[in-house]
DNA sequence: GTGAAAGCGCTAACAT
DNA sequence: ATGTTAGCGCTTTCAC
């Protein structure tokens, strides 16, 4: 039976053979240079003739040459990768975060390398090691929950920057949170509202700006604080969260969330329980995000501009990657009040003037 | 001067200075031991004593030793990284493959590394061939919008998933799109709608089973099908798209999209012109997103299912990484139509049975 | 303008 | 149980 060559079968199909990648050493042997040369080549590096060069890119083009960044970030021994890290890829925020990250290394010739959090409420560490598995240059993190003392240390390792966060001696670009809770509380205030609860989730270091600047303009005017927590950043445990603060007595008339998705929770709970926004409870929340502009939905909502923040941040990352040992960056941007239907005069002040 | 320490200058806070990152021979040097002894012990191989081990271990905790998983992948000649090709992040469908293929490698020892398209009307090659550049040994694609012959290419060069679409001779976890169209088009038919248009954008070939479905059954039944293209797949695109739909004349009664982004945009449409939905115009969407499950916006749509899929996809990438040769996967799942407040008699029916 | 050779951090035979 | 050695694909001196 030697010889013989056996017929193509039908069979079910198969995915093709995952052939060897080429390498540049195959490009080499193809053109009949050395391998320097096709090195030099794919890097634009000086030294090569266009003759030369024209046929290596002709070659590779036939033989479907892709670079192995990863070998090439190795032997360089500086790596050229930017991991990015999310922390909740169903909060628009964190897309919009990507996108300006994204825009702003567009024309870099660096790698992007994501990595997202578990869950919504998960400190970063174990998803920015795997960052720092993957030999990433520099992590851009939006947002870690770990405390600051961590952060900094994790800054020893590898560069980082936080994205709407400020930590003392790291890379920062963010909002000033305080500014936009206190602006929100304000205008509830305005409209003459007195119970004014916060929706907020865990605890963590650095994330307390909205809370704190709630409390503190609170108690400027002379108003009781109520704080509610939820068991995290999600819709659900927001709803959970709000249901036995709406059912209980003395009920807020306004409710001051930490973000979008948080205030759309306390609207679910608040329409569950047969209560309308604005009519029986006017609802803040923060992040302007899409869900909040729509029709029905209407949501008054804090704009921390994410999609600039990204923007910022992926410059930051550029120049930190050009200057190591320049200071650290302090990039504070202010957030704009976006007032819509979801506020309104509290129930008791529109009775008194009808 | 010689031999006097400069004063701790107060000055600027300065991001920590990037050590050279901690190796396997540093390790290796401070145990005592050899490399290789560092590599056995970190990957667990057998042949290094009990004693040893810890020892290496503790070293490596003290020095703040990680892997490089970089350099481990090149040596071990096999990529142990997976690809995650997402076609748009501000699309909630895509978070929840995301966490479908996350939960599935959750005990895997591969790192996962997501590339996302610039654009929601992008083809995946760029994107692809990043995570190509980095080496992946499978690609996992939601969803590629490039032509069926250029995914059969592209799985000649590496493994590829194709989530959310079937793709001949490559694996391919997908729903039943046909199917859940039809759900939806006959749940508007037997609410006695005759004008219904479907909303869709750019056609990309393996992309067409909910207009065809459309197309189709409405012929079935005898019904003119009117299509409308958006320039991409937003929720703006979609207004747009459909404004002049609603204000010309003859317009339809109800309107089936090709996602919940789409019929959300819609919905915004009928809003800016005055029409109420379902009152005056019945919608339904696809992938069953948070969003439609709003009270306000309870948008009837059709179920796949995505995090299932994810799921589904990562076990599949799991299988194809075991097994390279085994025949291509083609697992399809059944959509489901979930009724909500969007849907509802046209106004000519309900005037018939007041 | 071109090539040889060393080495990046690691794995994996193959010794001992 | 432990160590030696040869690569993985690439960049980068340094020589010709």
């Amino acid at each position: 039976m030697r010889g013989v060559t056996p017929p193509a079968l039908p069979g079910p199909p198969r995915p093709g053979t995952p052939r060897r990648a080429v390498t540049q050493e195959d490009v080499a042997r193809e053109v009949g240079v050395s391998r320097t040369l096709v090195s030099f080549a794919f890097r634009g590096a000086p030294g090569v003739s266009n003759e030369t060069r024209e046929a290596i890119f002709d070659a590779a083009q036939r033989l479907g040459y892709r670079q192995n960044a990863v070998a090439a970030d190795l032997a360089r021994k500086r790596p050229s990768a930017v991991g990015l890290y999310l922390l909740d890829l169903r909060n628009e925020v964190y897309a919009d975060v990507f996108h300006g990250v994204r825009e702003a290394f567009e024309d870099a010739p660096n790698r992007l390398i994501l990595s997202v959090s578990p869950t919504a409420n998960s400190l970063g560490r174990a998803a920015v090691d795997s960052l720092i598995e993957a030999r990433v240059g520099i992590v851009v993190a939006a947002t870690l929950l770990d405390a600051d003392a961590d952060v900094q240390e994790l800054a020893q390792t590898v560069p980082v920057v936080n994205v709407a966060r400020r930590v003392h001696g790291v890379d920062s670009v963010y909002s000033d949170d305080p500014a936009g809770a206190e602006a929100a509380v304000r205008h509830l205030i305005e409209l003459g509202h007195t119970r004014i609860a916060h929706l907020t989730g865990p605890p963590h270091e650095g994330h307390q700006g909205r809370r704190r600047s709630y409390e503190r303009t609170m108690s400027d005017v002379g108003l009781p604080p109520r704080v509610v927590t939820a068991q995290d950043y999600t819709q659900e445990a927001a709803e959970r969260a709000v249901v036995p603060l709406l059912a209980g007595g003395e009920r807020p008339t306004a409710i001051f969330a930490h973000n979008d998705e948080l205030a759309v929770g306390a609207r679910e709970a608040a329409y569950g329980l047969g209560l309308a926004v604005p009519d029986d409870l006017s609802l803040i929340g923060y992040d302007n995000s899409r869900i909040s502009r729509l029709h029905g939905i209407d949501l008054t909502s804090v704009d921390l501009h994410a999609l600039e923040l990204g923007r910022s941040a992926g410059r930051t990352a550029l120049e930190r990657l050009a200057n190591p040992l320049a200071p650290a960056v302090d990039l504070k941007s202010s957030p704009r009040l976006v007032v819509r239907g979801s506020t309104a005069a509290p129930p008791e002040v529109r009775k008194d003037r009808p």
